[in-house]
DNA sequence: TAAAAATGGCTCACGAATGGATCATTATGA
DNA sequence: TCATAATGATCCATTCGTGAGCCATTTTTA
């Protein structure tokens, strides 16, 4: 039996343990204000170690679902989280905001992430730069260039070690995959502009090597007004 | 059994867990985001070196069909994401944001909002804004006065008229509603920096109404690096 | 009332598994 | 014979679950 199949089943305990308390709540076995099993019972229960227990249990007590408190125990949340539908609705929009919307808050986020980026890429993250500026200059069509575009300013943002900035790039990112937007670059990147791009591209990684910040913003920055330009017909 | 046969055989392996792993992703076998069998599975299953599999699967990874992680394994790229796991872990991993990391981000938002609200802003915005400052100075406790401060701060965004910026922003503020985050006002917001927050509000909405936009971001600026330091202990 | 037990909060070190990477050796085919 | 491909063997960094232990607070017990 390898630990492959230990860590499978602690996968499934985990889940196990979840659909306990939360079909628990819902079928009203508990009610709002209930004290719970302790964690140290459901370890028990669960064949779970206290850590993964808690961590598990974290999400439930985030959202309010569950409240804890030391020496009294764990109880059944008495207000009802709204946060779930919230995160629905904010993906819908995001998918619908307009280029102009897009590059405006890109230019608000990533010239202080290349900023931040300068002190903190580490040698894997100036590997990835040089390879997206080898690819994305090696690429044979606009599809495959933009790929290792989109990947460079990632790579940049992903630099900062800002989990939550990484998070919101990525979910500005995904408006770029649209089919609108897949439009609007064929028509706006051209031959000209990509090598326009690149040799902005080259001197932004070249900055954030040097660990320079000032240049690293100022140079990604005109990078985007230029991009914004060609979108928006500036 | 010649030698030529071999090293077909071994070609032809190469193929087979190609074929496995690309079969198995258009089929939907593997979801995107599911987990792949590990390398040294693969290598067992069809007889192959673990740094043959291992440049055999390089494509797959170079054109993002597949991604791989340490200590975790390897999983079905997302390059056509669907919205809706998408949007639940990117909420998800933002409620586990840090507070230096909402800060940060906070710090690259809000002066650049700041700044084109003092251009945006109409009379509704303006009138909201005064409302916010004179219930925040009005609040009778730490819980009240914490919310007219953030219903403040979402007025300024919300004047840039960005419905993108206005989104990602409210999934920022999601995060400070947190159990962790209330925790940590309750100890940082004193009665004394309540007084001087009051200040730094007036100052940015006075700003605003001015039409100020270098004032606007300048005094914002300054609150929320106040702000970052009373949190974070600065 | 005071001590002991229970409970959640938290940190640390460990082992297993995984992908990343390099090297020397062996087999293959020109 | 020699260049190339495949192999086997390590070592590394990261991730994840585990176990143990200590603390602060609360409840129970003596």
């Amino acid at each position: 039996m390898t630990l492959e199949n230990i860590r499978d089943r602690a996968a499934e305990r985990v889940d196990a343990v979840l659909a306990f308390i939360e079909r628990g709540i819902a079928e009203g076995t508990w009610q709002p204000g209930d004290k719970l099993p302790t964690e140290r019972e459901l370890e028990r229960m669960f064949g779970l170690s206290r850590n993964t227990l808690r961590k598990t249990l974290k999400p439930l007590e985030d959202s309010g679902r569950i409240v804890r408190h030391v020496g009294r125990g764990s109880f059944v949340g008495t207000t009802k989280p709204a946060s779930a539908p919230e995160g629905e609705s904010l993906l819908r929009r995001i998918v619908g905001a307009s280029p102009a919307e897009v590059m405006e808050v890109r230019l608000m986020l990533e010239p202080h992430a290349a900023e931040l980026a300068a002190g903190r890429a580490n040698a894997e993250d100036l590997r990835l730069l040089e390879e997206c500026l080898a690819r994305s200059e090696a690429a044979g069509d606009v599809p495959e260039f933009e790929h290792w575009d989109g990947r460079l300013h990632v790579t940049i943002v992903g630099a900062t070690k800002n989990g939550l900035l990484m998070d919101l790039y990525e979910a500005i990112n995904d408006v770029r995959r649209q089919a609108e937007w897949g439009k609007l670059k064929a028509r706006t990147v051209t031959t000209e502009r990509r090598k326009v791009y690149m040799e902005q591209h080259r001197r932004i990684v070249t900055a954030l090597r040097d660990r320079d910040p000032d240049e690293a913003r100022r140079s990604l920055r005109e990078h985007l007004e230029v991009v914004r330009a060609n979108l928006l017909g500036g």
